[in-house]
DNA sequence: TCAGAATTAAACAGAT
DNA sequence: AATCTGTTTAATTCTG
């Protein structure tokens, strides 16, 4: 069978938008595998990757990519810099940002926030400032690595000039700039991350500068255990060299983290550079030397925790075919798969390395000689763990961040106040937990899982929700508060011309929500189940094959929202009290909600629906399509309806409904008073003012 | 407590 | 034969 992917109609854009969805991450950073496909059915292999997204995989390996492109550049910079001062003179004048909104704003408040208080232009001008300013940071931060990069290489010169032991301390140079060009790739991987979270909107620009970004992430006790890593396998190479070479190296007084002293010592090259950059062990003094048989021990110990670490983490879950036979090993991997995650386009993935490797064979060569389990290759990886780590640290931060963002948004309509105040929310850590805790529903007010029915409950309109957190369902694994017919609703609402396929419609839930990139089995199942049984959705066959269509009366006519998860609202609403201090997507919600009412009493206008529909500032198609189905004549119908789709159509059978289309007049009156008198009125009246259910 | 809606699971049949 | 699509039934969960 054939499909044809569609162009969807992207719901919202956004001044913010368009700069925090970038091409790369339309998965975004989420890690859900959409492969895990539960042991159930097969159905996983049916959505797949008609999506063209780039896993997250892909991600990092592109990152990867630019980062070591970017480190390469920022190297022959320096060997070139010296000859071209302008490069570093650009910086010298900064850019003047005065502390503004580009400083606080993202922190205080949400970016959708943001776009309801400001109109578009001064959000352009807002993120012009952001930008200047994160390129000045950035400036500010490759200005002074060069300074401390030319620094050295002076020094480096004189000392040549001094013509003692020039060759070998050009080898020790050359190291360590190797390792120099690690740490700066780190650096370059971490600001690419953050840079990549910021445009998305994912995270706020709390860092000033990408140095001090890594330094506040990991600290300054780990930057400098990293460092000391680092270094210390260097004078720990160095030493064995200079052993070799006949010339003794007091370990003692030049281990872990005070190899840099005695490179200092003897070429005057990491000093300044160091210091400034990462917490120099040069200043932690010898305070910070540690004894021979501990560096021995510290490294045993490396060992340890790296291949318990390995055991752990690849060994049960995540390679279960693999690891049948055994410990998971590097040959064990691509004996069984033919690849290596270490190994692509005939290159070593090695971080650094890129050595070239016309096969796998000659891979595992080079991967056995050049990354043997050694000191280097130990560091190397203790670097990219922290390096991960820290990344993981950082998104489950923002994670949890969104989601508190997220609760505190729509499901505390009823506290408005709540909206000027510092989202702290974050803090909670049940909020990560939600999912697995259902019970923690009640403990707060609508903070907590948001299941099912809650999206009746608070009439949340699923477009103004949808195109608000768009990128929030898209990369957290939470569950879409909206129920299955609803979704596929809005999305087959959503295309172009109102029809899609079952495969489409599949593909629209893999996309939107990365909830539905597992399980696949489960709700797929849903969703045919819910097209089948629901009368709104029909079934409309065509040349190609059949299509599914949104009856929209049957729609509104089979669950006409209720209002009762927020009276108040309700009453603040249609008595005008509540306006003011109400958000856009509650106004929003509010407006669908009265208007999905009205509509499906067939007691409103064109005028008044469009009316509220300008009020409130929507033009989503849940309203507009409500709007429209009411324009095209009395009668209710969709603008489009069914019939116009094909050739056959199967109409479902609901025998306990009687169609009756025409509603009483005297409903009208209840519903026009409860308009106009809305306080006098319990909610639980309007609700049973409108038995819909009974007309039917 | 109950009714109704939603969800989940599963069986089954027809089409591809 | 395997998979996808669609229908249907039943059990369970959730909500008002």
């Amino acid at each position: 069978m054939e499909y044809k992917n569609r162009c969807h109609v992207m719901m919202v854009e956004s001044a913010s938008e368009t700069i925090r969805t970038t091409p790369s991450n339309q998965n975004g950073v989420s890690s859900l595998s959409s492969q895990s496909d539960g042991g159930g059915g097969r159905e996983g292999g049916s959505n797949g990757d008609t999506n063209g997204e780039i896993s997250p995989v892909d991600l990092l390996h592109l990152q990867q990519q630019q980062a070591l492109q970017a480190a390469r550049q920022f190297l022959l910079q320096q060997a070139s810099g010296l000859n071209s001062p302008s490069s570093t003179e650009v910086k010298q004048n900064p850019v003047q940002v005065p502390v503004s909104m580009a400083m606080m704003t993202p922190q205080m408040i949400t970016a959708q926030q943001m776009q309801q208080i400001l109109s578009p232009p001064q959000l352009q001008a807002l993120l012009q400032q952001q930008q200047a300013l994160m390129l000045q940071q950035l400036q500010e931060y490759y200005k002074k690595q060069q300074e401390q990069l030319h620094l050295q290489l002076l020094t480096q010169q004189q000392q040549q000039q001094a013509g003692k032991q020039a060759a070998k301390e050009q080898q020790m140079g050359n190291k360590q700039l190797a390792f120099q060009q690690q740490l700066i790739q780190m650096q370059q991987l971490q600001q690419q991350h953050i840079l990549n979270l910021q445009r998305q909107g994912l995270v706020s620009l709390q860092p000033s500068n990408p140095m001090q970004s890594l330094q506040q992430a990991m600290g300054p006790g780990d930057l400098q255990q990293l460092w000391k890593e680092v270094s210390g396998v260097q004078s720990a190479e160095d030493a064995l060299k200079q052993q070799q070479t006949g010339e003794g190296l007091d370990l003692s007084t030049n281990s872990t983290s005070s190899s840099y002293p005695k490179a200092n010592t003897h070429s005057g090259l990491h000093g300044p550079m160091h210091s400034n950059s990462l917490h120099s062990p040069a200043h932690s003094g010898p305070a910070h030397s540690t004894p021979k048989r501990d560096r021995y021990k510290e490294r045993a110990r490396l060992f340890e925790w790296i291949s318990s670490f390995s055991k752990a983490d690849l060994g049960d879950e995540h390679l279960t075919p693999y690891s049948k036979g055994g410990p998971l090993s590097s040959n064990h991997y691509e004996e069984h798969t033919g690849s290596h995650p270490l190994y692509g386009h005939g290159e070593c993935k090695w971080p650094g390395c890129e050595a070239l490797c016309e096969d796998m064979g000659q891979f595992i060569k080079h991967l056995n000689n050049e990354h043997a389990l050694d000191d280097r290759s130990t560091a190397q990886c203790r670097v990219q763990m922290q390096v991960v780590q820290q990344l993981e640290i950082q998104l489950a931060k923002e994670s949890e961040r969104l989601q508190a963002m997220m609760t505190h948004l729509h499901m505390r309509p009823s506290e408005p106040k709540h909206f000027n105040q510092p989202l702290n929310l974050a803090s909670n850590g049940s909020l990560l937990k939600r999912e697995t805790h259902p019970a923690s529903t009640h403990t707060h007010t609508g903070v907590g899982p948001i299941r099912r029915r809650n999206s009746d409950k608070f009439c949340t309109p699923i477009g103004s929700e949808l195109a608000q957190n768009c990128e929030f369902y898209k990369n957290a694994d939470v569950r879409p508060p909206f129920t299955y017919a609803s979704l596929i609703r809005h999305a087959i609402l959503e295309a172009p011309d109102r029809q899609l396929t079952l495969n489409e419609i599949y593909n629209w839930f893999t996309r939107m929500f990365a909830y539905f990139r597992r399980n696949t089995a489960t709700w797929k199942n849903a969703v045919r189940h819910n097209l089948s049984l629901h009368k709104c959705f029909v079934r409309v066959e065509n040349v190609k094959g059949a299509v599914w269509t949104v009856d929209e009366v049957e729609y509104q006519k089979r669950r006409p929202p209720k209002m009762t998860g927020s009276p108040t609202l309700v009453k603040n609403m249609i008595s005008g009290l509540g306006f003011g201090s109400l958000n856009a997507s509650y106004q929003a919600a509010l407006a669908e909600s009265s208007l999905t009412l009205l509509n499906s009493q067939g007691l409103v206008n064109p005028s008044s629906a469009a009316s509220l529909n300008m009020l409130h500032g929507m033009g989503h198609d849940d309203v507009s399509s409500t709007v429209e189905q009411v324009n095209s004549n009395g009668s209710c119908s969709p603008t489009l309806s069914p019939q116009q789709y094909g050739h056959q159509i199967h109409v479902k059978e609901e025998p306990t409904e009687v169609q009756d289309d025409s509603r009483s007049v005297s409903l009208m009156a209840t519903v026009t008073h409860n308009m106009a008198m809305p306080s006098d009125r319990d909610d639980r009246d309007l609700d049973d003012d409108i038995p819909t259910e009974e007309l039917e």
